[in-house]
DNA sequence: TCAAAAGTGTTAAGTTTACACCCATGA
DNA sequence: TCATGGGTGTAAACTTAACACTTTTGA
């Protein structure tokens, strides 16, 4: 096996970028590093990649270690390989961002890895090159979610109108209006009203709408 | 260093998709691969990534190997990291799509090399997860190129605007309407006529027209 | 009774699409 | 002289954007 031998063998790690929607804002699971290298400052949640284990494989354990969750929707931003990117050591790393509902994960794992949210633009300055991660994963997670109906892993199964219409607010970054909104949500087959009211925003209270995936797959029409 | 050491090392590799516009059609360069693992089939020009060198240096560096070209636009497509992938060794691969204007590289170098160009709608089967490698490329690529101009760098300098019609309709995969077409560039402030007329195609001649990347980077404006 | 969020249509502006003929030239 | 690709404008359909008031109800 020279051909192979021949050639250097890398550490290979996985960064998870996980947007959650908080207060009307795209928001970020951070640690706190209590750790080496870099304790004390903040980063993204990451982990080696293991010999039996795809990368995409990786990505899904680090983000069940952090959160608890699995069965998250990910998207593979790319591959980090500058050769001074760690000071220590070189490894390659292999950045997902994940889009997760923020009332489902696991607090007390949160907590016990010293992980805390904070909203996309105000986030502090990460170790690495994980600040350029978080740019390009929100580039990629803005123009996924213009063509594909991804936004709806960021909210609870059912939603008012107004949640949906701050979600697209917060995602492209400009106020929309709302009488254009509604009138285009009520052209979009795949989102549906439930029926029921949610009174805890509102004294009225506002209907309750899901998003329909089978429905979706069907018409393949999505665009807010 | 114990951090490091206790996690396994990987092989990392390149691999590059090479697009040119020939015939009026996307097309890629293969290799025919006469050497192992896969000795005879087709596949795409790769190679392993270096000690000291970045992920993108290697791929920068392998695509000047097989043309001979430097300074060429690549964008990565992500790595590529299941288990069983390569079949006598883990090997995660980092793949790179290429733009190149076809007039440009080195003929003996790529001949030397038993690479060979072929339409993409006409390419043969790959080894590996290469035929994943070029799908998820055309996705990019096509993506990219409704955003922004990096079609230009299929065509040389100068080109007629039947040509950059023709460029247009093979990566959308859709025919255009002239009027409509030279309309539109018309308003595009960043695509300017040269003055000079190409009469290698028709009887009558073609104006020349040139992409200039200032008036680009002042407008911003760019949409074909 | 009033504050706070929910809900509801119309019109003007702009963009996109469809479409057919004349021009210049070399063979 | 004719075959080949180069070049040109208009009108209808559609899409997008702007805009303000009424409803419900808990505090």
């Amino acid at each position: 096996m020279s051909y192979y031998s021949a050639h250097p063998r890398f550490h290979l790690a996985v960064d998870c970028i996980i947007f959650g929607f908080r207060d009307d804002k795209i928001s970020l699971l951070l640690l706190k590093r209590d750790f080496e290298p870099a304790k004390g400052e903040c980063s993204l949640m990451g982990g080696f990649v293991r010999e039996n284990e795809s990368v995409d494989d990786a990505a899904r354990r680090v983000l069940t270690e952090l959160t608890g969750l699995t069965d998250i929707y990910m998207e593979q931003v790319g591959a980090f390989g500058k050769v001074g990117r760690e000071p220590d050591e070189r490894v390659v790393s292999v950045a997902y961002y994940a889009l997760i509902n923020i009332d489902d994960y696991d607090h007390e794992l949160v907590e016990s890895h010293n992980a805390f949210w904070v909203a996309i633009d105000e986030r502090p300055d990460l170790i690495f090159d994980h600040d350029e991660m978080v740019s390009k994963a929100l580039v990629k997670m803005r123009g996924m979610a213009s063509e594909y109906p991804i936004m709806f892993h960021l909210l609870p199964k059912e939603f008012t109108l107004s949640k949906l219409q701050s979600l697209c607010e917060a995602i492209y970054g400009m106020p929309l209006d709302k009488r254009n909104f509604r009138k285009q949500v009520a052209h979009t087959a795949c989102i549906e009203k439930v029926g029921a009211i949610d009174k805890s925003e509102s004294k009225r209270g506002a209907a309750l709408y899901r998003f329909n995936e089978n429905v979706f797959r069907k018409t393949g029409i999505f665009k807010l």
